[in-house]
DNA sequence: TCCGGTACCCACCTTTTGGTAAGCATGGCC
DNA sequence: GGCCATGCTTACCAAAAGGTGGGTACCGGA
């Protein structure tokens, strides 16, 4: 897999942390899974919109080998695989959670656009 | 100035903090500066083992747009450049240390190195 | 006179990251 | 038999991020 690796060594916590969410969709997946629960491939597609299909699968991919994400697979046909976080994604999603509010306050400060998406 | 340019549009708080966090040596520049309250340019060269001058002048510049640093320039000889966070770079500052909190524990459950610093 | 220390800037190059478009395997439906 | 849907993979590109090594201006000290 011709994908990132570093995990470590280490300059501190936060290094270490910013090596599993940065990504561009990460911390957007993390945030679909922790809504939702349990999420099939389309459907986060449809959850992050821009996002391609090589992305998502690299990403996601990414975030199980760093035990983030649980997949699960069901051979069927059409194949059907589900996503869910594990304890560590969930307990990474509230780590971010005074992240996100600092940003919500950053945004409101600088009046930045949010990205607005028409729910289908 | 040939550097990024986004401050949004966003998809959520977490985008938007991410927006000015992300950056190899970012966060290690704001562990320095709360620290240390202040710092000249050659002592934060210093604390941040191997970093090199374009990439910490590149960083200490957009973390000022982004209003999280004060530069303050006494016109001496030789020069003398002081760096210090504003209140905006405090508080994201805090909103980080739970992040940093789940990457310690990442790097003892994985068992990663950290970068062991000799103090010159 | 040359060297070192300060705080940079600039040009160039490599590495990493992200994006586009195509293909694939399977079986049901018409 | 052709088409659709799902959840991918692969090859190929473009853009962004980061690294290297040089130059600058100034002054003090050896």
């Amino acid at each position: 897999m011709a994908t990132k690796a570093r995990r470590g060594p280490y300059f501190c916590g936060i290094d270490a942390a910013m090596d599993v969410v940065s990504g561009k969709w990460k911390s957007l997946i993390l945030w679909e899974l922790n809504d939702h629960g349990v999420r099939r491939f389309a459907e986060l597609r449809r959850g992050l919109p821009g996002v391609s299909e090589k992305m998502l699968t690299q990403q996601l991919r990414e975030m199980e080998e760093d035990g983030l994400v649980h997949r699960e697979v069901y051979r069927e046909v059409p194949p059907r695989v589900e996503y869910s976080l594990t304890e560590h994604g969930t307990s990474l999603n509230q780590a971010l959670a005074s992240l996100g509010d600092w940003g919500v306050e950053r945004i409101r400060r600088i009046g930045a656009e949010k990205v607005t998406v028409s729910a289908s």
